[in-house]
DNA sequence: AACTATTTATAAGA
DNA sequence: TTCTTATAAATAGTT
């Protein structure tokens, strides 16, 4: 048996005998019990498939099955979908990893934050409440001590002169 | 054409037609240039295939091509995972999601730490330099307006003397 | 698409 | 299982 010539009649041919082993198909699987799917691409490459129940559920019950009980006329019956998985396992991992990244981001700028708010107001002064003035103000006076020591800690170095100046010029 | 009652003769007439079928689909495949994948699961749950040049070629052809091609005769001829398939898009669109968030809220965060910055200083107090103190002062200063301010607007309303009293416990 | 001469498949029996 | 064979079905070539 050869490959027919390149002609309509190889098309014709194709038509044919597709739809004779589809119909052979049909019988093999009504008649004795069987499931059966078929997968046909043409020279053109349409595709056309039989499948009895179904192509998918065939396709699942074969992927699914343990290689010892099938017997097998082509190369590989390996899993369809390897590949097509493996790549999208890859994105996935990829993926996680970046959300990690993120997550440990906002944690830390959260993190941050929360110690900056310590000393802080989180909100515009004018929407504060007179308790969260209060704790406001501590947290102020305490940052004002802080300050003060370090400016007092910096005028007893030689820089002395600049700061005072400065400090003058902007007197309270 | 019905299908055959129960009796060994079954069988035979599976085997037959089985070998038929792919024999047949071995003449459409050589005959024609035609790609044929066969799986067949006999009665008994044992599974045969036929496939050329392989089933898992054609498979994978079949999986990836765009469904308007294609002509077809079973019920599903979606995808043969396309419940994995589903799944793994579900997950995958609930991460990017997440991502988003995170990369907002990341974001978000990013900016209100920069908005304190213009008020309150990054390091701690002790490791600033006299310029760094200097434009620190001025902010500080600035705050402490908006802060008398506010609380004079509180003074003027009904507040007064809880304020009042909570300065004067703490006064400088 | 339809027809038909020919080839091929197959059910039943051995 | 395999072989045989009468019969049914598929199909290549033609219209």
């Amino acid at each position: 048996m050869k490959m027919m010539k390149d002609s309509s009649s190889r098309q014709v041919t194709f038509s044919k005998r597709r739809s004779g082993l589809f119909k052979k198909a049909n019988e093999l699987a009504t008649l004795c019990v069987a499931q059966v799917a078929i997968v046909v691409f043409s020279p053109g490459g349409k595709s056309f498939s039989f499948g009895h129940p179904s192509v998918h559920s065939i396709a699942q019950r074969f992927l699914n099955q343990d290689d010892c009980n099938s017997t097998n006329v082509d190369n590989f019956h390996v899993s369809l979908d390897d590949a097509k998985l493996e790549q999208l396992n890859q994105h996935y991992v990829e993926l996680t990893k970046e959300l990690q990244t993120e997550k440990k981001r906002g944690q830390m700028l959260e993190k941050a934050i929360s110690s900056k708010r310590k000393m802080v107001c989180q909100k515009p002064v004018n929407e504060l409440s007179l308790e969260e003035l209060e704790k406001f103000r501590k947290s102020l006076e305490a940052f004002q001590e802080k300050f003060e020591e370090r400016v007092y800690e910096i005028e007893a170095t030689s820089s002395l002169l600049q700061l005072s100046k400065s400090v003058e010029d902007n007197g309270s």
